[in-house]
Order: structure tokens, then C-alpha cells, then sequence
DNA sequence: AACTCTCACCCAAACGATTGGGTAAGGAGG
DNA sequence: CCTCCTTACCCAATCGTTTGGGTGAGAGTT
């Protein structure tokens, strides 16, 4: 591993000043050379000797002790809804990498979106010290924030907004927008949207966007076209699945707030023995690797899943440091593919475009 | 949060000894109480004040102090490929459901599948202390499970074996049997897999089984039909259209070692203009949530993967307590769907079943 | 020659919990 | 009355670092 043999017990600063005949302090204060702790600590000789020692036995500081005279532990912890959900694991990848690049290790839970498990997983990330929070699975409404702000935790939101706390999201209104802008000018008219849950902001954020856009557009989405659901295929399959169910012409698009949700809405349709892409258009949220691949490519808005994490790292660290940081939205964009192509539906049914 | 309003610092032992006028030791044995070390620490009433004041004032022990007594900090590292891997991230799930429930906190960082990166988040696992490793990503051949076993670090595999060192993954080969059964039973006879990683067990070892099983049936299959890939939609892509680029007729039916290439296959062969389930079949392996809700369903191989997290930190517990433990392989399940529904193939090339 | 600086260190007290070893008071047994 | 055992505690060292405050030797200043 390292260039040392350490066999059992590591070595500590105690190890590395009896070797050298110095006291452990001058020790520690080398290894601090960066720091302003390290003033007159010792004579360039004897410091690169520590150096060089230091390394040798492969010491590395032990973060329990640091910790406990610190008070701080370098480590952050995330709660993310359920990380088998592939857009708040890359999300937690950028965390990762950097939460590593500031020297800093990270705890990730899942809270399953049940508000007593989020209050339950803070509590544990907090009884192991962590030095601040990263919350992906902020519930509108909730009071977790509250109290954390109440009790000096130092946090940031992910992934959600939550009005009035710093939050590093994707614009998801400007998403939602970018979508109808697509579906209007493809010709389409009678639309409908699979909303996900609606204590989270990005579904409600990027339903109001579509909605906005749509309306300034001179469009019309009814109440009844916009269906909460799961943000996972099974959702997305039942909200397909009552779509389809209700009297009437069916849409002849639908934007699904997220990638999974659509997959299973497209299964819906082809149950139904519609063609997505010709008979019925679906857009979904995210742009996860699988939308471009899939047997029908899938049309969706990319967010910056990672940067969004990394970002996060960066406020909460500013937080950290007492400073007040303002939210970021990450900018979405478009990408457009056969599950949405141009111009086919309105064909079909007889509305051309411009 | 919890009854108690602690302000800033936390409460210690010290705070509620000093509060109960009696000694922080006789505290501190009290709150042990269910382990041996509280003999004679105290009366039933003095035991009684000291919990119900600890309850009162929110007392939670500083897991820095408390490790670096012991030497121990009830954390356990967890190295996987990349959590935006579902198969990884459900694992996962399994682990911190695990380890919650013993009271151990767990680290996750991705490897991507890179030697150097295991070593480097091994090395920073190692320096933050934690009580044992767990390895989802060990690749065939690699040196880092002999560096460990040298430095007496307990640790256990998960996802992949390594023969030697005990590990909690499914039973690969017996899951790619089953395939073979399926697939020979519905009349196929031409047929491909999609290997995934050569490093990696699981595909290995999904690969031998089904290969092993097709030959005890009397049925063959060429080298070159054993197509190594990653493990993502991409991978599959490729794969799906480096088998329809060759010459000849394609297979009736391919076997992908991982859901994910099974979508990307899936994806090459209806740009091609096959049909999935009619003009050629596809199974894939995991069963991930996304396999029933495909447009066209995809047979798949369930494997327990939460099972397989959780098994995992049973084992760690064990091999940590210096016992010496097997490995497991959980029983796999294969699913048949519309992807690979029966005799079509069969039906429509002149191969009837049975 | 008396002084003030640096320099290059050392000292020791924390941080919070654990744990082997006291010990004083009270009761039982002989 | 003396001894011994419980009971119910207390004492103090220890884990590895950090950090405010010495200190003694030599150089430089006046």
C-alpha cells in the first residue's frame, strides 16, 4: 500500500519525536507546516528530518484525536432520498469527489423520503460530530430545517429548493420551460404532464416551469393533465396507465419531470399499443445515461448531476465558515430525441408546425 | 429534534456527573449498563437518575473520545465501482440498513473500476480508522486483498468474489444455468452473451454457467459470440452492434451479464430493425426495477441484491470478531418476460419447442 | 556590560470516554 | 471483637493531538 510495513498498531506523533529526540509538539507543529501554527516551530533541518520520518513510517494523523481536541471531524454527511435512485447517486459522486478534494469524508444515508427517518438519519449523522449537513430529500413543508438552523447545524440543500436556505439545484423552472418550448413548436397542443411527488421541489418546480412557458405560449395544460406520481418507472407506468384510462383523446405529448417516470409511461402507451415517438411524445428529466440508449431514445432536459454535488460541497463549506451563500440553480438543457422528434405527431393528427 | 434544547456544545459524561454530584466513571458505567463492565457500578437509584438525566439533557457519547479509547469507531468503509450503478446502490442500501442496525456507520466512495483509485480510497478508509472494508469492486488478480490480509485489516467481498477471501454475492454461475435453461428450453440454438468486464466475477461467472449448462445440453457456443463489454447501457450498445455487423445470421437469442447492457443491446437491435421478443430474444441480469417496466419487458435474473448488502456486514461483523467465515452465494430467480417470451423465435425461424 | 530579540525548542493542559484498581461504610460470620 | 465480604462508589491513567505559554542560548544593539 504505502511504503511502510506498519504491521499492527499505526504510528503516532509520540513515535515519530522519541525517534527523533524531539518533544511531540514540535512534531505536530511540522506537520503543520501550511498552517500559521507552525511560526517558529523548528530549524529547517530538523523540520525536513520530520518530514522526512513522517513518511517513512507512512504516519498519518489519527482523526479521532484530532477530532476530539479540534472539535471537528472533517466529515460530512448527505441524505439523499435512496441512492438507488441513479440521479441522486451522481449527484453523491460529485459530493464524493469534492468532499475528497477539500479533505473531507462523507456519510450518506438514505431517508426513503419518510420525514421520520430524515429526522432520524440527521440525528445520527450528528451524533457521529459530522461538521455539516448536505440534505437531498427536503420535503416542502418540513421542519427539519428549522430545527437544524435552530440548532446551529451548519447545512445546505441538494437536489431540492426550499425557500429561504441555500439549496444548489437545477433550474428546474427554466427546465420545465424548455420543454413546452419544444413540445409547442413540434406542433403539439393537447399535453399532459407526469407531475412526481409534490413535497419535492423539482417535480412541482419543473411542472410550474412547463406550465408558464405554456401558458405565456397561449397553450392550455387542464388541471386533470397534470398527474402526481413516483418518481420511479412504476409510477410513471400508473400515471401512463390512467392517462390512457380516462374518456376521451389521450394527449399527444406528455412530459414526465423525471427519467424514470417516463420510461414507465412509455411502457403504458406501448401496452396500449401506441408508438412513442410517432403516436405520443414523451420528454423526460435528467438526460440519466440510459435516456440516449434506450430501444426508443428518449427526449430529456440534461441537469448537471454532478456539479450540482460538487457545488453543494462548496456552500456547505462557505456555511461552514460562517459566511452567508447565496442558492444556485445549474443551467438544464434540452436534448432532443426520437421519443419526442419533430414534427411526427403533428403529422399524424394533422397539426403541422410553423 | 429530541426533548433536550442543547444549544451549542454537547453534554458529556462530565456535565451530568457534575450535575448528579457523583463520579464521571460511575456515569459512564451506568450507560454501559448492559455490558459486563457495569458490575457493580452503582445502585438501582443512582443508576436510574443518571439514565433518566442522560435521557433529560439529549446525552449522545462523542464518538471521537469514545474511539480513541477504544481504538475502535464503529465505522465500516464500503469501495464500489460507482453508486450510480443501481446494482451497487441497492447493495449499498442493504449495507447501511445492516450496519445501522449494529450500530456502525459506513463511508462510500466509488472506484470507478480503477486499481489505483481502490488503493487510494482503501488508503483514506484505513487513515479515518474505520473497523473494516468492505470491497464491491475487487477485480481478478489484484493485489490489494493480499496488502490487506498483510496489514490484518478485516474486510469482506461483496458483488464479487475472489477466490480465498470470503464474499457475499449471488450465485452467478447457477444464475447464467438458468438462463441457458430458458433460452434452450424456448428452442434456441444460436445464441451470444454479452460477458461484461473480464475482471469482474460476476460476469465471469454468469458467462461459465451459462456456457456450462448450454454444453451439458448438447448446444455450443463459439468464442466468438462471447463478447466482452462494460457494464453500461453503452456497453450493450456496442456489443448489440458489433453482433449484427458480422456476417452470417445474427442469434435468436443473446444473454447480457447486467440489465443495463441488455437495454443497450436492445437498443442496437431495434435501430436494426429487429424486434425485441419476436425477431430476437434478450435476458439480462439483476432484475433492477427497471426490467418489468421496459416498454417491451426484459427477462432478467433477480438477483437479492439488499440480501447481498446485508449478508455482507454479517460477514464483516464476524471476520472483525476474528472468526473465520465462508462465503455465501444467494440463490438467483430468473424472471421470463416479453423480451425472451417463448417460442417466437422459435416459431418464426422453424425451431419448434419440445 | 546590560539590554532585547530571535530561534529552536520544550511543557503541560486540555478534548471526552474507558477501565483497572482502589476504599470507606455497613453487615455477616466466627 | 475481629475478619471478611459486599455495595457503591471514587481515582487516575490513558488514548493521540493541539496549542498557549514558557525558556535558555546565542546574536545584535546601544
Amino acid at each position: 500500500m504505502d511504503s511502510s510495513g506498519r504491521g499492527r498498531a499505526a504510528v503516532t506523533l509520540k513515535d515519530l519525536a522519541a525517534e527523533l529526540g524531539i518533544h511531540v509538539s514540535t512534531v505536530s507543529r511540522v506537520l503543520h507546516s501550511d498552517s500559521a501554527v507552525a511560526r517558529g516551530a523548528a530549524s529547517k533541518e530538523t523540520a525536513r528530518k520530520v518530514r522526512d520520518l513522517a513518511q517513512l513510517r507512512g504516519y498519518s494523523p489519527d482523526p479521532q484525536a484530532t477530532g476530539l481536541r479540534t472539535r471537528r471531524t472533517r466529515a460530512i454527511g448527505v441524505i439523499v432520498p435512496r441512492l438507488s435512485d441513479i440521479v441522486l447517486a451522481t449527484m453523491y459522486e460529485g459530493v464524493e469527489e469534492a468532499a475528497a478534494e477539500s479533505n473531507h469524508s462523507t456519510f450518506v444515508m438514505n431517508s426513503h423520503d419518510d420525514l421520520d427517518e430524515q429526522r432520524r438519519k440527521a440525528e445520527i449523522m450528528l451524533a457521529r460530530r459530522v461538521d455539516g449537513l448536505i440534505l437531498g430529500d427536503v420535503h416542502a413543508g418540513s421542519s427539519l430545517v428549522d430545527d437544524l438552523v435552530k440548532r446551529h447545524v451548519p447545512f445546505v440543500l441538494m437536489n431540492r429548493r426550499y425557500p429561504g436556505f441555500p439549496s444548489s439545484t437545477c433550474d428546474d423552472t427554466g427546465g420545465g420551460r424548455l420543454v413546452a418550448d419544444h413540445l409547442w413548436t413540434t406542433g403539439h397542443r393537447s399535453v399532459a404532464i407526469i407531475a412526481g411527488e409534490p413535497y419535492a421541489s423539482t417535480g412541482v418546480d419543473r411542472t410550474d416551469g412547463f406550465v408558464e412557458r405554456w401558458n405565456e405560449l397561449g397553450g392550455d395544460v387542464p388541471g386533470d393533465r397534470i398527474l402526481p406520481s413516483r418518481f420511479d418507472t412504476e409510477g410513471g407506468r400508473r400515471a401512463g396507465d390512467e392517462l390512457l384510462s380516462r374518456p376521451g383523446e389521450p394527449p399527444t405529448a406528455v412530459f414526465a419531470v423525471n427519467d424514470f417516470a417516463a420510461i414507465g409511461a412509455m411502457g403504458a402507451f406501448r401496452a396500449a399499443g401506441l408508438v412513442v415517438g410517432q403516436d405520443i411524445a414523451v420528454v423526460g428529466f435528467n438526460d440519466t445515461s440510459l435516456a440516449a440508449q434506450l430501444p426508443i431514445p428518449l427526449s430529456s432536459v440534461r441537469s448537471p448531476m454532478l456539479e450540482i454535488g460538487r457545488e453543494a460541497v462548496g456552500m456547505l463549506r462557505r456555511v461552514m465558515a460562517g459566511e452567508d451563500v447565496a442558492s444556485v440553480r445549474h443551467r438544464p438543457e434540452l436534448f432532443v430525441r426520437e421519443s419526442s422528434a419533430s414534427g411526427a405527431v403533428g403529422a399524424r393528427r394533422g397539426v403541422r408546425v410553423g
